[in-house]
Parts: C-alpha cells; structure tokens; sequence
DNA sequence: CGGTATTTTGAGTATCGTCAAGGCCAGTGG
DNA sequence: CCACTGGCCTTGACGATACTCAAAATACCG
C-alpha cells in the first residue's frame, strides 16, 4: 500500500541519526534520493509479517512495537523500536514479526531493493548495518535476561532499568531530576504484563509493591519516579548497574559489559 | 593466550557450512587461509567477556553456551551455539557475553582484523553475515516469547520444541523415532533452570508433569522422548507450531513465520 | 563397589494467576 | 451539558503455581 501522496518532497534529514551522520556524502545523497519520511499514528500498523515487505524502516520520531501475533489474536510484544532503531530483512523474505506505532511515530522508510544496492557499494553503511544487528541482538538477550527473573518484581525492576539505559535520550521519555529519575512508561499495561509474562495483576502489584517499598514513587499509571535504583538493580538481579552505568554523565555510558 | 601450536596444519574445511559453501572460490580461499580449527572441552572458556575479543568463531561441533556472569559469579545461560552459528563482533568492541563449550566441541576461529578485510571485499560474505545476524536476532526474539510465558510448564514445553526445531541436524541430539522424537537435552538442569527463569525443583516437576500427562517421557534425565507434540506445542501457546513444521520432512521447514 | 554430583521428592510458605468488582478517564450520543 | 459506554488501572479474595529449605533417590565416575 503505497502512500505516494505522502509529501514526497521531505527533505528526509537523517544525519543526525546514530551513525548515518559519518557516511561518506555520496551514500547520504543516495539513500536521500530513495528516503520518505511517513507519519503514523499511535496503533497504526506499519509492517505487515508475512507481507513482501519491500522497505527498510527506521524510526525518528515515537515508538514502535515489534510483536508476534497469536493464532487466537491475541498480540505479544516482543521489543520496542526507538528513534535511530531500524526494522525490515535485507536480502531475505518476509517480516517475521509485524510493526506497529506505539506512539504517534515519523518513520524513515526506504526501498528495499534500493537500498541494497546502495548497501552493496558502500562497505560504510555495510558496516553501519552489521553494528546496528549486532546490538539488537546484544539488547534481545539482555532482555532474554530480564525475563528469566523468577518473580514478577524483578523482572519489572530490570525493564524499568532497561528504559532508563536505553531511552535516555529519547522524546521526553527520561528525565533527571537531581537525585531521581523521572520515566515515562511508553506501553500500556496489558502489554507491559505480554512482555513479562505475567497478568496485568500482577504488574500492578509489584508496581506498586515497589512503591510501597520506596524504590520507586508512581506519579501517574504512566509515569514513574526512581528513587533508590541502586536498590531497582538489585531487586532485578543486575547488582553491576547499580553504580554509575546509568547516568548518561557520570561515567562509562556503555551497554551492560557483561 | 594463541595458541599457534595447535594443528596449524588442519585444512580447515567449511564448505559444507550453511552459506559459506556458495562463496565465491577466491573468498573461500581467503578465509581458509587465516583459519584455524581448535578443539575444546566441556565447561572450557572460549572467549571472554571485556577481552580484546581478537577471533571470530564458527561452531563445526559440539555445543556453546553464551552467558552471563552475574557479579555473584553465577552464570546466566542467554543461548546456545550448534553448527553454523557464530559468534564474535564485527567492526567492534569486545564481547557482551562469555563463550563456554557446553559439550565437547570443534570451532573455527578467524583471526578478526583478517576476516574484516576479506568482508570488505566480498559483498557476499558481507551478505551471509547479515543474514547470521538477522536469524540470530529472531531466535533470541522467539526465545523471548517462550520466557514470556506466565507457567514453567509452558516455558519448558516451548523450550523442547525449540530444540527439535533448531537442533534437528545436529549430532544425536535429535532423532526421529517413527511418531515419536528422541530429543537430548544438552544443559544441564540449573543451567536450564536460570534459562527458563526457574528454579531447578520446579524444572523438575514441571517436566515429571508433562511426563505424567503423556506429553513425553523421560528416559534419562536428559533424554526425553517426545509423543504428543501437538499437545506440547498447546501447553507452550504456539499452536501454529503444533502442525507440521516440526517434522523436517513433512512440510515448510522454515523458522517460525509469525 | 563406594563416593560425589546431580536429580528428584516432600512439606510449608510466598508469589502469582484467576475471578470479580470498583474507580478513573476519554469519547459518544442524547 | 450530562448520562452512558468502554477501556484501562487498581484493589480484594481465593485457589493454583512456584519458590524455599531439607532430605532422599538416582545417575555418574573412578
């Protein structure tokens, strides 16, 4: 479904985004050339599994949900995509998982067949691409780590500490205030319980079962105050982040070294 | 630690690897050339996490584990490496996740500024690692799915399936057994246990109970034999793999389609 | 055959899933 | 403008599941 329509005349500025910005020019005039910018709204779908799926997307604006569709319906959130964040298969089939917009969200989309031409003459955004696989795969397993926590508590724990490190820089979804922390939580609460395996009960409770024990302060259902994460990451099992890794100032700001 | 001593002479064949057999001759003979075939033991390190992490690895045998060390010094099982999976960063910096051999195993390794140099160069060793990459990226999400189950009984079905369908063609872990399949469990209980977010007890029961419901039975402690797999597929909430994906003979033998 | 590690079983408790009900908010239609 | 509706979040009570601690049984290895 092609939306042509879609002012095509957008500029498409996409230096800014982690890593394009290096690219040698004569790549960023190509994938300029072959770039739309398109909006979506919250819910919207973006990328059909199983569809031909001739784009390349990456996300600028909002968030996106990647999820598995079950055969009765019912959909499991199995990662969110953020600004800088792509999606789509290179050289390869289909989708295996749908894309939808979280948030309102402006996506960069190219085509595909496009795109790997250029991919193929430009070893920079090769190398680009390969870096980009490799630490969605890093955070996949970091969040295979999260789930594997026994109790619900702690699993929570771990994904309010993954949206802290990850989406620091992100919209208006981290905000450090003094001491704390102020976290906007980008996902409704019956896929947040889809995601860690639990019932939105449950969520609730040990949402505000970490309340009750001052580590957190819930302002409002989607907005969150961390104030003992130190305390946040050992409750998640991660005692090595509960130092200065996530402060994107006070020191090394790099993924979990594991 | 090189270990240069080590058989510099084995031909270092790996063609029959998946991909790596359609290369062209002039990559392939590149790639022999700063290869090196090394052997380990059960429980030996292969590569460290934080290390200069200077090596690239195939698995020709046996089984890897990528985990993570906790801070406690426990070990946190994040994936399992058979034939044809690979591990090591491009173009980066050191490891995220620690290397073990789980069994005995057999493991190419490439010298990583070499194999760096030869993928710029070869547009089609440049494709085969993106497509690694990308299958990777959606067996941590499938996995993710499975860890995302509320029950253990689930998680543990889920997982099984995961090794008939991805294990099928390795050593004797899998073998076809008229209606039924024998299935080799390859971790150990508490590994297996830290997997599934579980504690060993319950991994115990939880499989007694599938055995006591017919779903399979255990021959060994890590030898079950599978004899309802439409009714673990149920039990795991992936009834669109209860069908006959599984069976690699009879149909689509592609990785999940969600 | 004996010793050790692994796996299994048992009993008690904490946690979580399930069912049910109530409050809050946004959108709809009178 | 206001009642109504439906989705979302929360709370409560109860039963099922899983974790904890402890001990027994089994498999593994010399």
């Amino acid at each position: 479904m092609e939306q042509t329509d879609q002012v095509p005349g957008t500029p498409c500025l996409f230096e800014d985004l982690p890593g394009f910005g290096t690219l040698p020019e004569a790549v960023r005039r190509d994938l300029a050339a072959i770039c739309r910018l398109r909006t979506y709204e919250a819910g919207q779908t973006i990328a059909q599994a199983g569809a031909p799926s001739d784009v390349i997307g990456v996300v600028r604006d909002g968030i996106l949900r990647l999820q598995k569709t079950l055969p009765d319906g019912r959909q499991h959130v199995v990662g969110l995509l953020v600004a800088g964040d792509m999606f789509g298969r290179l050289f390869d089939g289909p989708l295996h998982f749908p894309v939808e917009a979280a948030t309102d969200a402006k996506v960069l989309t190219f085509r595909r067949a496009a795109f790997e031409t250029i991919l193929l003459r430009s070893s920079e955004l090769d190398r680009l691409m390969l870096r980009h696989l490799m630490d969605d795969l890093d955070r996949a397993r970091a969040w295979m780590i999260i789930l594997a926590n026994p109790k619900v508590r702690g699993r929570l724990a771990g994904f309010l500490l993954l949206l802290c490190r990850r989406f620091h820089r992100v919209d208006q979804l981290v905000a450090i205030k003094g001491p704390t922390i102020r976290l906007r939580i980008p996902i409704s609460r019956p896929d947040l319980a889809h995601l860690l395996g639990a019932r939105v009960e449950s969520i609730s409770r040990a949402l505000h079962a970490l309340a009750d024990d001052g580590l957190i302060e819930i302002l409002l259902p989607d907005l969150v105050e961390i104030r003992r994460i130190g305390a946040l990451a050992e409750e998640a099992g991660e005692p090595d982040l509960a130092g200065p890794a996530l402060m994107p100032d006070h020191g090394a700001g790099r993924t979990a070294s594991g």
